[in-house]
DNA sequence: AACATTTTTTGATGTATATCAAAATCAACT
DNA sequence: AGTTGATTTTGATATACATCAAAAAATGTT
């Protein structure tokens, strides 16, 4: 099954006639390592989900790349800035591996949230969801060590520090390679 | 009208007879300064909009209280966390001048959103823009010198820092009230 | 107005993390 | 297996911010 839907169907009831419409316009693609999705500011972002994985999301600053967040399979994802302006996000998002992607564009969801009213309660579910990864996100940012952020990311997401290397782990934790090295050491 | 109603329809359409039921729900109430909204773990929080009033949420970190945010008039608020999980919030929410509140419980907003369900829209957009408002936060967070937060402060809320004390800025920029002193004399 | 309480500022010193430079290790390719 | 480039670690030093203590200023109360 489309795992558009399968991700869609853990928040809420579809009925079959939006799974229908949701099938129709999902689109399906691979992508290389290194490869980007979305280059900022060109192209609407919109929901996806990697069948087969890994992918990260940043931003410029000062001429540096600034790591916000990691995505691996059976989640869903994408930028809720266009979502919710319909303008396109700052974040670039690239492939740490080879890839094979499910994808909805920001159009096409909206038209069906059009169509299909029900939708609305899943989306509110899963905008809802990202608030509190954000809020625990923020949280973690605002009051832990560089240290006590680390062991958080091994205790929420363990899988990804075997998969991504440490220069984008220290970039994502807010602190520079060499300090995350000296972390590790203990 | 009432607040919440009125908050409701800047995000989308409210048809008369939601309308009325939101009316049926709606609590007003005043509470004085220094009063608590909510003793974080034992009641359930909601949405609420202050009619006249300012309010901080906060919860507690190795015994010191660490400040997440700062609600004024004309703003929609509460936590989402209860709301996607019906499990109370870590967060408790005290009113820092008296204050005038419309709120709706999250038992009655469940059921309004299943009699209802054109209000999902409503729910969707509402968690969308508290998504983007907390990936500003987390960026802000994870980048800015405390300075730098500090203007950024200054620029996104500028009233609070006439209504608020700094020990309370200090603790929500994520510094210490020395600090924030030192960073004030320029 | 005088006193008590709260808030803000100032000073001295300590600590976590950054920066810059280089070495060591690992991975990829021929 | 040897060479090249990427990644990770190590060392020396600098900086932003914390901590602790106290003074100064502002605010509230009788």
């Amino acid at each position: 099954m489309n795992p558009i839907i399968q991700q869609f169907k853990r928040y809420g009831f579809l009925s079959s006639e939006a799974e229908t419409a949701i099938e129709g316009r999902t689109k399906h693609f691979f992508k290389k390592k290194h490869d980007h999705f979305l280059k900022s500011g060109q192209v609407l972002s919109s929901y996806f989900v990697l069948e087969k994985g890994l992918i990260r999301a940043y931003f410029y600053r000062d001429g540096k790349e600034v790591n916000t967040w990691f995505g691996e399979e059976n989640q869903i994802f994408g930028s809720i800035l266009p979502v919710y302006t319909n303008r396109p996000s700052f974040e670039n998002i690239q492939f740490l591996e080879d890839s094979e992607v499910y994808a909805i564009s920001v159009e096409d969801l909206n038209e069906l949230y059009r169509m299909y009213p029900e939708l609305n309660l899943i989306g509110r579910k899963i905008a809802e969801e990202v608030c509190v990864i954000l809020e625990e996100r923020s949280i973690s940012l605002h009051i832990e060590s560089a240290s006590e952020r680390y062991q958080s990311l091994i205790r929420l997401q363990p899988r990804l520090l075997s998969r991504i290397n440490l220069g984008h782990i220290a970039s994502y934790l807010g602190i520079t390679q060499e300090t995350l090295s000296r972390i590790r050491r203990y």
